[in-house]
RNA sequence: CGGAGUGUAGCUCAGCUUGGCUAGAGCGCUGCGUUCGGGACGCAGAGGUCGCAGGUUCAAAUCCUGUCACUCCGACCA
C-alpha cells in the first residue's frame, strides 16, 4: 500500500497538496469515494442506482463490474461473514482454478447442458484454448479432486468450499450487480458414504446460511426450489424479499409454505374427497351437456371468448401446443475432443407433439411440463418448446387461437402426448377452442370429452400439476392459507446432488466392506455480490444506503463541521482517533465543504453510525450523534463521544455475532 | 436469440427532423474571491477522434450503408 506512496514520492514531494507522511487513508479528503449526485441513465434498481451513486462499484462492460474502495470493504465483510460460518459448521476451505480443461465437462454432459452460459476461451480447432473454458461453477472440479484424494470412508464426510470468481456468459446481464457476467460466489461440496450423512450435511449448511444470512442483515426467507439443470432430489432457495428480484416466490399468510414458483404447488380441491384426480370426471354434480359449437369469429384469446360466450376463464380449458424434442442417446462423450463444437441436437432427433390443457384463468408451468414430458416418453433429456403456427394447425385443422380438447387424440400420431392439469379434470362444461377456424365450444366434459388416462391406443395420457400457481391459491398443506406471490432475490441454494457427479466422472471411495461406491453429494452456493445489493434493496431510503453495522463498509463516520476552525478540528480528530484506536472502523470527514455536502454524502454511502462535531454544539459543551436509520439527534460531551459510539458499535457486533 | 431504444466532455443531456461559420448547457474538475449546520455563489479556466468504418456532398454530429457497444422488454438462466 505505501508503495504507492514510494513509487510516487519523487515528483510529489515538492508540490502535492498531501505529503506522504500526512497521510492518513480514512481521512475522507485523502480517501477514495466518488459519489454522485446524478442518478445514472442506465440504473432502475434501487441497489444499482445507490453502488453507483455511493461509489461502490463502477460497470466495466455488460454484466461486469468493479469494485471501488467502499464497495470492496463490503464485499470484504460479507466474504469474512460467509468464511466464518462455514469454517464453523465444518467445511474446509481451498482455491480451485478458474480456467479448467472442457473435457469435465463432456464427462458429466454439461456442455450441452449449459450451452451458451458455459464461456469458453475460443480460440483455433486444436488449440488448448478451444478446450479451456472458464468455470461458471466447479462440480467437476471438486469431483476430480475427490476420485484423486477421497479413497477410504474413512475420510468422509467432508465438505470443501471455496470464494471464488465465477464466469457466466449471462445473454441477459440486469440489475446492476443483481445478474452478471462475472461474479463472487461461495460454493461448497460434500461428500458422503450414505444417504443419511447426507441429509446430516445438508441441514448443517442450512442452518450456517440461515445464519450467515441473518448476520449480513438480510430478511430472508428459505423456500423450496426447482433443482433445474443441475439434477438432484431436494433443494432450497433463500431468497430475499424485494421489489428488484427476479425470482418470484409463494408464501401462504400463514407461512406454512413457501417455494419458488418454479416448482410451488396449490391446493388441489380434488383432494378433499380422497378422489383420484383421474377419477373425478364421474362425480360431477351437473348433468354433462352436449357439446354445442358457438361462432366466435376473431375471438382468440380468453377474454374474448369469455365475452362472447358469456362465461368466465375459470369455466375454459385452454389447449396449449408444444413440441417435444429427444436428444439423441448421448454418442460416446469422452474422447469427442477432434469435434469440441459437436451440434447439440441432430437435425434428425424425433419430435413429437404435447398438447397441456389447463384452465382459461391459469398459465403453464413448463418447468413442470417438462418434467411432465420427460415421464411420458422415459427421456430425461427431452426438451419441450411452444409449437410454431404450422404445427398448431396441422393439428388442430385451425387458426392458432381455437385449438380444444375435445377429440385432439383422434388426430395424434405415435409419440404425441396429451397432458392435462388436475385442476382440469375438475372442470364441467367447459368451454374451449373447436379446433375448427373461428368457433369454440361449451359443454366440453373432461372423460367424455377426451381421455384421462392412458389406453392401449393412447399410451401418452398424463393428468399432473402442470400450471402456475397464482394469487389467492390455497396452501398445499391444506391449512386453507391464501398463497401471495412476491419478488425476490435469491442469494443462496443448497442442493442434495446424489451421485449424479460422481457416477458421471466415475468417482469412488471404498466402503468398509472394501467395495467401491460412488460419493453421494451435496452442493451449496451463496452469491456474494448479491447478498451486497439485496442488503441495500432491504436496506435503504430516499437519502441512500442504509448499511447494517455487520457489513457496512466503516461503522461510524466522524464529520468535522468547521475544518478551519482549528478547536473544533482537533475536538474531530482526537474522537477520530479513540474510535479508530479502540478498534471501530471509522471514516473522518475532515473535507473543506459546506455542512449540507457532507451529510448529504454521509446519508448517501450510508454508515450506521455518524458523529457530527460543529462549532455551534460544541459552544454548548457537546457532540451530536445519530443513528443513519432513524436520523434522531443526540448530544454528549466529547469527552464521552467514543466511549458511547464504540460501545453501540460492540453491541451491534454481539447482535450480529448472537445469530451464530 | 427475437423486439424496441440509445451512443455528443468524467456524469446527465441539448443540437440531428430541414447538412453550413469556432459543437453547446448543467453537474463534476482547476484557480481566485465571497460564503459556510442539509448537495451555495461570482469571475476566470481545463476538458470532446460527436462509438467505429465506409459512402453521398463544395461541406456531415446531422443524410445513407455496414459494424461495434450499451440499455429496456421477451426467450434463456446450478
Amino acid at each position: 500500500m505505501r508503495r504507492v506512496q514510494v513509487t510516487r514520492a519523487p515528483r510529489a514531494q515538492a508540490e502535492s497538496p498531501r505529503p506522504a507522511h500526512e497521510r492518513d487513508a480514512m481521512h475522507w479528503s485523502q480517501f477514495f469515494i466518488p459519489t454522485s449526485k446524478e442518478t445514472p441513465k442506465d440504473a432502475t434498481a434501487a441497489s444499482h442506482v445507490l453502488m453507483l451513486r455511493a461509489g461502490l462499484i463502477r460497470q466495466v462492460a455488460a454484466g461486469v463490474y468493479c469494485y471501488l474502495p467502499l464497495g470492496y470493504r463490503t464485499l470484504r465483510k460479507v466474504e469474512a461473514i460467509v468464511r466464518e460460518e462455514m469454517n464453523r459448521a465444518g467445511a474446509i476451505e481451498l482455491h480451485m482454478s478458474v480456467l479448467m480443461p472442457l473435457d469435465w465437462w463432456q464427462q458429466t454432459g454439461r456442455t450441452e447442458a449449459m450451452g451458451d452460459t458455459l464461456l469458453r476461451l475460443g480460440g483455433p480447432p486444436g488449440d488448448w484454448r478451444s478446450q479451456t473454458v472458464l468455470g461458471p461453477t466447479h462440480e467437476e472440479q471438486v469431483v476430480d479432486i475427490a476420485r484423486a484424494f477421497l479413497g477410504s470412508y474413512k475420510q468422509l464426510p467432508i465438505n470443501l468450499y471455496q470464494i471464488q470468481t465465477k464466469f457466466r456468459g449471462e445473454a441477459r446481464p440486469k440489475s446492476g450487480v443483481l445478474r452478471t457476467r462475472e461474479f463472487l460466489m461461495k460454493d461448497a461440496y460434500s461428500f458422503h458414504a450414505d444417504k443419511a450423512s447426507l441429509d446430516e450435511g445438508y441441514q448443517k449448511m442450512y442452518d450456517a446460511y440461515c445464519r450467515i444470512f441473518g448476520r449480513c442483515g438480510l430478511p430472508y426467507i428459505a423456500v423450496e426450489a426447482d433443482s433445474g439443470p443441475i439434477g438432484g432430489d431436494s433443494s432450497h432457495e433463500f431468497m430475499v424479499l424485494t421489489d428488484a428480484g427476479e425470482d418470484t416466490v409463494a408464501i401462504s399468510e400463514n407461512g406454512d409454505y413457501a417455494a419458488n414458483t418454479e416448482r410451488a404447488t396449490a391446493f388441489f380441491e380434488g383432494h378433499r374427497d380422497g378422489e383420484t384426480p383421474g377419477r373425478s370426471a364421474e362425480s360431477g354434480q351437473a348433468a354433462a351437456e352436449p357439446l354445442r359449437e358457438v361462432h366466435t369469429p376473431g375471438a382468440g384469446r380468453v377474454e374474448d371468448v369469455c365475452k362472447v360466450l358469456g362465461t368466465t376463464p375459470a369455466q375454459m380449458i385452454k389447449t396449449l401446443i408444444y413440441t417435444v424434442t429427444q436428444p439423441e442417446p448421448q454418442a460416446s462423450a469422452r474422447g469427442s475432443a477432434s469435434e469440441p463444437q459437436a451440434p447439440a441436437r441432430g437435425p434428425s432427433a424425433p419430435v413429437s407433439r404435447l398438447v397441456a390443457l389447463v384452465r382459461g384463468d391459469h398459465d403453464v408451468n413448463e418447468i413442470k411440463l417438462r418434467k411432465a414430458a420427460r415421464q411420458l416418453c422415459g427421456s430425461a433429456n427431452a426438451s419441450i418448446d411452444m409449437a410454431d403456427a404450422r404445427t398448431i394447425e396441422e393439428l388442430t385443422g385451425a387458426k392458432v387461437g381455437f385449438a380444444g380438447p375435445q377429440g385432439i387424440v383422434e388426430r395424434f400420431r405415435a409419440g404425441d402426448m396429451l397432458v392435462i392439469d388436475r385442476d382440469v379434470t375438475a372442470l364441467r362444461n367447459a368451454a374451449s377452442g373447436a379446433n375448427k377456424t373461428d368457433y369454440h365450444v361449451t359443454g366440453v366434459n373432461p372423460g367424455r370429452d377426451f381421455p384421462l388416462a392412458p389406453d392401449d391406443r393412447r399410451p401418452y395420457v398424463l393428468v399432473a400439476d402442470i400450471r402456475m400457481v397464482v394469487e389467492g391459491d390455497l396452501s398445499p398443506r391444506g391449512s386453507g392459507s391464501p398463497i401471495r406471490l412476491k419478488t425476490a432475490i435469491e442469494v443462496g441454494h443448497v442442493f442434495k446432488l446424489g451421485t449424479k457427479y460422481s457416477d458421471a466422472m466415475n468417482a469412488t471411495f471404498l466402503t468398509r466392506e472394501g467395495k467401491p461406491a460412488r460419493f453421494i453429494m451435496g452442493c451449496y452456493g451463496i452469491g456474494l455480490n448479491r447478498i451486497v445489493a439485496a442488503a441495500i434493496e432491504a436496506n435503504h431510503d430516499d437519502n441512500g444506503i442504509i448499511w447494517p453495522m455487520s457489513i457496512a463498509p466503516f461503522e461510524a463516520v466522524v464529520i468535522a463541521l468547521d475544518p478551519r476552525d482549528d478547536h473544533a478540528m482537533e475536538v474531530a480528530a482526537g474522537i477520530y482517533n479513540e474510535l479508530a484506536a479502540m478498534g471501530v472502523d471509522v471514516l473522518f470527514d475532515d473535507r473543506d465543504e459546506r455542512a449540507g455536502f457532507k451529510f448529504k454524502d454521509a446519508d448517501l454511502v450510508g454508515i450506521p453510525l455518524r458523529v457530527v462535531v460543529g462549532k455551534k454544539s460544541l459552544a454548548e459543551g457537546v457532540v451530536e450523534w445519530s443513528h443513519r436509520r432513524d436520523q434522531v439527534k443526540h448530544t454528549l460531551p466529547p469527552a464521552q463521544a467514543a466511549g458511547h459510539i464504540a460501545g453501540l458499535v460492540r453491541a451491534a457486533r454481539q447482535t450480529s455475532a448472537a445469530l451464530s
